[in-house]
RNA sequence: GGGAGCAUAGCUCAGUUGGGAGAGCAUCUGCCUUACAAGCAGAGGGUCACAGGUUCGAGCCCUGUUGUUCCCACCA
């Protein structure tokens, strides 16, 4: 072993190993339990973040655990064809070039983007190793791959044929810049401060004018009647006569619908059907025409009207403010602040209009999805995000599926040009079912991206084919992934499984948060306050990335990352170094005998005792996904119980002569050790298979790698630490020596003498040897006489006894009764307390009893001990 | 407008069915003690947001108040 803690040396050299050995991989295997989590796929656009890192460091630590405890584990990687993005990047590489795509057939712009994809797209995948992800690259699918494009048009067709997938002309989320639709989840609200234009409807009769507000004024062009709401005293008399639009040549009339708030603003809105949903509803209703007034590309239409046609939209805006101003119909103008939709990808303000699209039905889909859920056939983790979703699924809207982009699948859908007869079919038909004709062309629209990802968890087990894969790994156990995409994607691979697979995608989702900076801002790519997790490995390693995104993460909710936590997290791989290289020089050229073969010493019962709850505790956690108290436990357990004091205490009989002391030692050492590897395995899978590796003890079941090792199983011997003596007692007296000696301010190189008075004095002798080395004592005297102790002493006083230390001159004796003194007040406090809870009647009768044992057996302690303080304190006086 | 969460040490956060308040970092003191100074030993530091209630007992359960964060809806 390296005498520095280098993970550079061995990091890519062991995933190297693991991939080689096939140690990802699984298969189905009838004499073992699948355990099997799909990987959410990363965009191929993506660079590894921070939230990837998190993401797949849970997801990895959950899969290593599940195969050291015997399952046949399968984590499933991939990467999603992203289209939006995707297509915004290969359009960008164009431009650079002098290419339009918009010039470009579909098929050159097409292989332009798998060489993009070629180039680029695998960046992630490289990344996630380095990370140490332990998924099965040999399956490792793309949403774009021929599997999966066969499932999205099976999924498809089996949606249209039985009436869940229509078209229609409806109000959709267009963005000006993708030029494409987008589903309402795709659209960011962002508070945007704006105005509130009030401008006045002359009546057609010439009778006055009435006053509607807006804060899209460039949309008037295309009203087709102001609505007020029936209940209104104000226009009851105005609902028959019509209006002369502004700017326009056109008359419209007023129409009465409950739609409108009587409170807001003048209680008449204006109506345009082609461009905001709600009028688009109102539009129907009352039979409205509908004009639309502004393009795909966000330029107004030859509808808009002469001087406004081809403006751009706010453009248009500005120009109708003025052309309203003249004209002296704009009433005023309000600062308002109100939500404005932005495009999730190219934050572009998206225009809502009127589109013919393809949607997919939700409410039956959302039927079931509701249903299993509720029955706790998939159960969230934590559960609060169950209502989130419950939340959105119940208010669920129809989802429009189709985009204008070229990068993604093509949607199967066929038109005769001749009589305009739609198929939706596999392969191209040759010619129109209904009449024969050849002039038929395919549908040049895409789907969503999402309806791809909504597939996951079946199209990458071999969905449509009935394969052995999809038998045996689905429904899949677990999903991992942070509760910002629970409507795009999670609530979407729900009833898509329910309804294609007629079972649950997967049995829970776990829900993680997302991380956050220092300051608790979102790291952003604008905030420019994102940290590469790639760098972090570079001077950190990849197990100190790991640890420290585990430790300390409560489930569901966000983390805030900093330097401090990352330098713990390195802090902490050097002290298992440092350890193991302890253990395994001190083994090297030893015999070492089988553990249990020899009498174990009090000192081992109490580490192997700890190891057991450790064990325990760490399995229960990571069973529950609570990652963050796992890693916590086991740190304490490794730190502070095995280094701070097990190593210390392993040390008198180690630099002894007594080879057969110095084997049985080691033997508890390499056992605790080795327990301690695997169960940090998960978390950090280099360093301790490095350090397995290293390992010398023969008796240690080694295989060739700690990730196909098993999982450490609780001792039932030693289940309950044997209440004895209790090991505890005797770190109570080094405790209290150190305590003592710090506060007198004796140099710890300086050796001290000891009286212990009272207590067990042949458990204390069978210990002396701890206590001497961790006081740095050079002689103790058991079961003194206090009486025959002439010397000036100072006192750790405990309820068994005294340990006396006579430090000479270095005792002030005022301070020694001050600090006697104190303590016995406070002993004094606690026997008040005790004897107050137990001469309560009722809380005798109703507590536990033993708590109530516990009570009086502390009651009992504390005034023996006050009664030694008391002692001490006037054995000082005289 | 609807919903959810959070409020505990100077900072970041744990706190498992209610049974004497914890960790890391930071601070202070002393140490190069042959695994580790990326370390060791010791110390200080909290009215658990506020007000009520239930209980023998509340950081935890209930009600309300205040502050704060997020999600959904998108009233022009």
């Amino acid at each position: 072993m390296d005498k520095v803690f280098n993970p550079k040396a061995y990091e890519n050299k062991l995933y190297t190993m693991w991939l080689n050995k096939g140690y990802f991989k699984a298969r189905p295997d009838k004499n073992k339990t699948p355990f099997t989590i799909v990987m959410p796929p990363p965009n191929i656009t993506g660079q590894l973040h921070m939230g990837h890192a998190l993401n797949n460091t849970m997801q990895d630590i959950i899969i290593r655990f599940k195969r050291m405890q015997g399952f046949e584990a399968l984590w499933l990687p991939g990467t999603d064809h992203a289209s939006i993005a995707t297509e915004l990047k290969v359009a960008e590489q164009l431009k650079k070039e002098g290419l339009d795509k918009k010039d470009m057939s579909r098929e050159d712009f097409l292989k332009r983007a798998w060489q993009w994809k070629e180039q680029y797209g695998g960046k992630i995948n490289e990344q996630l190793k380095k990370l140490g992800s332990s998924c099965d690259w040999s399956r490792e699918a793309f949403t774009l791959d021929e599997n999966l494009s066969r499932a999205v048009k099976d999924t498809f067709i089996k949606y249209y044929n039985s009436g869940l997938i229509y078209r229609g002309k409806r109000i959709i989320n267009r963005c000006t810049s993708c030029m494409t639709a987008l589903s309402d989840a795709e659209v960011e609200y962002t508070e945007t401060p704006s105005h509130l234009w009030h401008i006045k409807y002359p009546y057609s009769d010439g009778s006055g004018y009435i006053i509607v507000a807006t804060t899209r004024p460039e949309t008037m062009l295309g009203d087709t009647a102001v609505a007020v709401n029936p209940d209104d005293t104000r226009y009851k008399d105005v609902l028959d006569k019509t209006i002369k639009l502004p700017l326009t040549d056109r008359e419209i009339i007023i129409v009465a619908d409950a739609y409108v708030e009587k409170d807001f603003g003048s209680g008449a809105v204006k109506i345009t059907p082609a461009h905001d949903p709600n009028d688009f509803e109102v539009g129907l209703r009352h039979n409205l025409e509908v004009i639309k007034v502004i393009n795909d590309d966000g330029k107004m239409t030859a509808e808009a009207g002469d001087g406004y046609a081809g403006l751009d939209r706010f453009e248009c805006r500005k120009k109708i403010i003025s052309d309203l101003t003249e004209a002296g119909l704009l009433e005023k103008t309000e600062d308002y602040t109100h939500n404005v939709g932005e495009c999730y990808r190219c934050h572009t303000v998206v225009e809502p209009l009127i589109s013919r699209q393809w949607f997919l039905k939700m409410k039956t889909l959302a039927q079931p999805a509701i249903k299993f859920v509720k029955n706790k056939k998939i159960e969230f983790v934590p559960i609060k995000y169950e209502k989130t979703y419950l939340n959105w699924m119940n208010n669920i809207k129809d989802w429009c599926i189709s985009r204008q982009l070229i990068w993604g699948h093509r949607i199967p859908a066929y038109y005769c040009d001749d009589c305009s007869h739609v198929m939706v079919e596999n392969d191209a038909p040759s010619a129109c079912s209904a009449c024969g004709s050849k002039n038929i062309r395919q549908d040049g629209d895409t789907l969503d991206t999402w309806f791809s990802s909504a597939l996951w968890p079946f199209s990458t087990l071999g969905y449509p084919n009935k394969t052995a894969d999809l038998d045996y790994f689905y429904p899949t156990s677990v999903l991992v992934t942070a509760y910002d995409i629970i409507p795009f994607w999670v609530a979407r691979m729900i009833f898509s499984g329910l309804h294609f697979m007629k079972d649950v995608p997967f049995s829970e989702v776990l829900i993680h948060g997302i991380v956050r900076d220092a300051k608790g801002q979102k790291m952003s790519k604008s905030l420019g306050n994102g940290i590469d997790p790639l760098e972090l490995i570079d001077v950190y390693g990849a197990d100190a990335l790991r640890f420290s995104l585990s430790i300390g993460i409560a489930p569901g909710s966000d983390t805030r990352f900093s330097t401090e936590k990352i330098e713990n997290a390195r802090n902490f791989m050097n002290k298992i170094w440092n350890a193991s290289r302890f253990v395994i020089l001190n083994s090297e050229n030893t015999e070492i005998p089988k553990i249990f073969s020899f009498r174990l010493g009090d000192a081992d019962k109490w580490i192997i005792g700890k190891l057991n709850k450790t064990i325990r505790a760490v399995t229960t956690s990571i069973e529950k996904y609570d990652i963050g108290l796992a890693a916590a436990k086991l740190y304490e357990f490794v730190w502070n119980d095995f280094c701070d004091w097990y190593i210390e205490l392993s040390k008198p009989a180690l630099y002894s002569e007594n080879a057969k002391k110095r084997g049985e030692s080691l033997a508890v050492l390499n056992y605790v050790l080795v327990d301690i590897l695997k169960l940090l395995h998960p978390f950090a899978p280099f360093i301790t298979d490095e350090i397995y590796s290293s390992l010398t003890d023969k008796n240690l079941k080694i295989s060739d790698s700690i990730m196909i090792s098993h999982w450490p199983e609780v001792l039932k011997k030693f289940a309950v630490p044997s209440k004895d003596k209790s090991f505890e007692s005797i770190m109570d007296i080094i405790k209290g020596v150190r305590n003592i000696r710090a506060e007198a301010g004796v140099l710890p190189s300086k050796k001290i003498k000891m009286y212990i008075v009272g207590g067990d004095g042949k458990y204390m002798c069978k210990n002396a040897v701890y206590i001497k080395k961790l006081c740095n004592a050079e002689e103790i005297i058991f079961a003194a006489d206090k009486n025959e102790i002439k010397e000036k002493t100072t006192a750790a006083v405990f309820d068994f006894g005294v340990v006396m230390i006579p430090l000479g001159d270095l005792i002030d004796i005022e301070k020694e009764i001050a600090r006697l003194t104190k303590e016995a007040e406070n002993a004094d406090k606690e026997i008040l307390r005790g004897q107050g809870m137990l001469s309560n009647q009722k809380y005798i009768e109703k507590a536990p009893k033993e708590l109530v044992e516990k009570e009086k057996e502390k009651l009992e302690s504390n005034i023996e001990l006050k009664k030694k303080l008391l002692e001490r304190i006037s054995a000082y006086q005289e």
